[in-house]
DNA sequence: TAGATTGTTAATCGATTAACAATC
DNA sequence: TAGATTGTTAATCGATTAACAATC
């Protein structure tokens, strides 16, 4: 029997994924919304890309265009946040209800990303039962039940950093599908579990690196 | 007369900065800290990395290492934040006091980062004069004066999406020369001024495309 | 000494950019 | 129709990985 087991599909370039928030971000901005139709040249005018770049990237959402008009602005965004899973919020518990975890929350910050925080836990005892906007901090033993039950498949990680992988086990175990690392450390977790690493220090270090030779110049 | 004008020096890959913060991180780890040389062999092995590519990373900051020794630890940690300038923590200010911004100021959340807050601004008349921490919220007109008195050139902008270019030009017109933007969107400075962009929504996308990934299949 | 590790050059891999036929 | 734009294949560029001599 012929088991095609990695035929290079579902394979996408990560640096592609990355730019797609830009996308769909510009197509959504007021510049963009008066149009029917955008074309790879104007978005990437807009985003200072390269068009065939541009192309390339929409072309893994499976959109397709017609040449000399473009795409349909609605359908390609359309087509962007299906790709991603964005065209609803994702249900997510948020563990460590600090600064940087409530932030999520409100309204600024980074509170536009298609993320519903359904759940906010902590391991300080302190911080139990406190209220963060509409939410009440539950202890992390009432996690496992809660994910099951509310089918949550994302947790998002800002608790303090030597706490981190305690509370990645405790969220491995609990059916949870990927963790949003906004800690500075790396996680261990199983095969297959998705961990994706928002690094603050690595952003830093990039600028600080330009700025470093600026001044030496 | 002959200028080198690019002689393709102080050109390093931006992967490898990226991951500098990770190796200094591993350096200054209670693992590491009771030997006195590390090899690239170790660092790898820890990081899930090639040697080949630690090796090239760690050649950047100048360091030079012994065949079968390793490298100094201390001189290792040192080399790296004398290339990133991280000996001692930048001064920077901080545009923008809600949760996120104030998150890099506490002892949680990012806090850890070698950014020493010397200033806090806002654009928001509620947010003038409350207290975050040690700070008072400053309205930006105080910013120019106090960026060139404090030789400040770092600012953090964590603004709400639609006060972040009015912020940024105001940054630009007060001699700080970089932004670390925790925003959303785009910013548009003069050429030569450094930005660098955490973005949130590109990591977010790369989870939530995995994520999708796996539940397809 | 033997062998692990550095530093560096060469090969590979993957992403970006260029070229171009098809088409509306 | 003419020409802008798509979709795709080929060329280039840059980063990762392999190979290997030097060395402690």
């Amino acid at each position: 029997m012929f088991i095609s087991n990695s035929p290079k599909k579902n394979i996408h370039p990560i640096p592609s994924i990355r730019r797609l928030p830009h996308y769909l971000r510009f197509l959504k901005a007021d510049q963009a919304h008066s149009r029917t139709n955008v074309s790879c040249t104007q978005i990437a005018r807009a985003l200072e890309l390269d068009p065939t770049q541009v192309r390339k990237d929409l072309s893994i959402t499976g959109i397709v265009g017609r040449p000399r008009v473009g795409y349909n602005r609605e359908q390609l965004a359309a087509a962007i946040e299906k790709f991603l899973g964005w065209q609803n919020a994702s249900d997510a518990f948020l563990v460590g209800a600090g600064g940087l975890g409530a932030s999520l929350l409100g309204d600024s910050g980074p509170a536009h990303l298609p993320l519903n925080v359904v759940g906010v836990f902590d391991m300080q005892a302190e911080l139990i039962g406190k209220r963060i906007g509409e939410h009440e901090v539950l202890p992390m033993d009432r996690l496992p039940d809660l994910a099951f039950r509310m089918h949550v498949s994302i947790g998002v990680l800002a608790v303090a950093p030597e706490k981190a992988q305690e509370a990645t086990d405790v969220l491995v175990g609990s059916g949870i599908r990927a963790i949003w690392n906004l800690t500075p450390g790396r996680l261990e977790v199983p095969e297959n579990f998705i961990i994706e690493h928002l690094d603050f220090s690595s952003s830093l270090a990039v600028l600080s690196a330009r700025l470093q030779a600026m001044l030496k110049s």
